[in-house]
DNA sequence: ACACGATTTAACCAAATAGTTAAAGCAATT
DNA sequence: AATTGCTTTAACTATTTGGTTAAATCGTGT
């Protein structure tokens, strides 16, 4: 090869989820795609034979991410705690790299759930874990919620701050950008610390 | 008037929603929500003239059943307490009545969100009422979480389940639709105790 | 029977857009 | 200098789709 190959084919990748973000697959428009790229649509054909193709690809990619963080912190927690833990500063530290990960996620969800699904079913990734954890604890220091509900509360709390930003951005704080860093800089520690109060008894 | 007119525009509005929701605005084909009504294309013209102005009343109407019911839960909550209680079943229930608003409302957040927040900002709608009741209690007897993390907190709590629903139906439940019924039907009453007890310390 | 609004039919238009093609240019490797 | 592969330009096609139009039909209240 010539030129480098990857730089074009990254800096496509990049324009894509970018506009596939702001305007859905549907609404998002190859021209669009190959200005925000700098570069033409044949060029833009030239390395993706078709629209879906690429949308494939940068799903894919995008979705990757996610799975390979999920895995990794399924298999490291030991206790339900350090579970706790793993899972929330895994999750809100993807998420604030690339904020665009849940809305891109949550946007394919609706348009095509099965195919959702069907990539985190391909992923071994251990569904019982968590009630696994609390079994091993003390019935004295926990309190009995079914571990499917504190599963999907984890993945609320973490996702739905970035998902609904322009909410909490334009509502709760006036569209100030700045506060709106701070509250997500702070959200790692308190989902944590409320979690946990939620989850264990005091003594 | 002739026939009655609120039939067939309601029948053009619950399929206008229903597609909208399937396929996203840019996904949706005007034909297909004639087809959904079981009329024809002219006749959707005749009686909304564009796709926009559809889309537009279609979103105001959804949009204002939540507008209703926070406006309502807010004013009428005078205790900590009570305000997470009615909070949480009042959102839960409009939820599981009709659960299109989660989606409809996140995906035109991603779409316009510009808009979206013009609507909350046009509610008289107080921000400020959780702070408040928060600090009318006794300092002793909660945790003191930022507020605004609360609210997110407990929207997260209520709203994600919906949103992610082939994701928890799918691989939680591995399809079983009847699982994922009874595990939206504890919920509320799951929510509330899982933030009663991260909120307020027990003796 | 008449009028009038609701509804259908069917043909049509204009714009947008995914995708194609072919020829030429460019930059590095050989 | 020739080759090779990335890149551009620009014109083009085929299809989809939002929206229009006009005439016919249907149903009901007067």
């Amino acid at each position: 090869m010539v030129k480098k190959i990857e730089n074009t084919e990254e800096k496509i990748i990049a324009a894509a989820r970018e506009v596939f973000l702001r305007k859905g697959m549907d609404g998002a428009r190859m021209q669009e795609i190959a200005d925000e790229a700098g570069i033409n649509k044949s060029l833009l054909h030239y390395y993706f034979r078709s629209k879906d193709k690429l949308f494939d690809r940068v799903f894919t990619e995008t979705f990757k991410n996610v799975i390979d963080l999920i895995t990794e912190v399924f298999s490291s927690s030991i206790t339900l705690e350090s579970f706790i833990e793993n899972f929330v500063r895994g999750y809100t530290s993807v998420l604030i790299k690339k904020p665009y990960i849940a809305n891109f996620v949550l946007h394919e969800l609706s348009r095509n759930p099965q195919r959702v699904v069907e990539h985190i079913n391909l992923t071994n990734f251990d569904k019982l874990k968590l009630a696994s954890l609390i079994s091993s604890e003390d019935k004295n220091t926990i309190r009995q919620f079914n571990p499917i509900q504190i599963i999907v509360d984890i993945l609320a709390l973490c996702i739905f701050p970035f998902v609904a930003k322009p909410i909490i951005k334009g509502f709760m704080f006036d569209g100030d950008i700045e506060e709106y860093n701070i509250f997500i800089d702070q959200r790692t520690q308190h989902i944590i610390e409320f979690v946990k109060s939620a989850v264990f008894i005091q003594k």
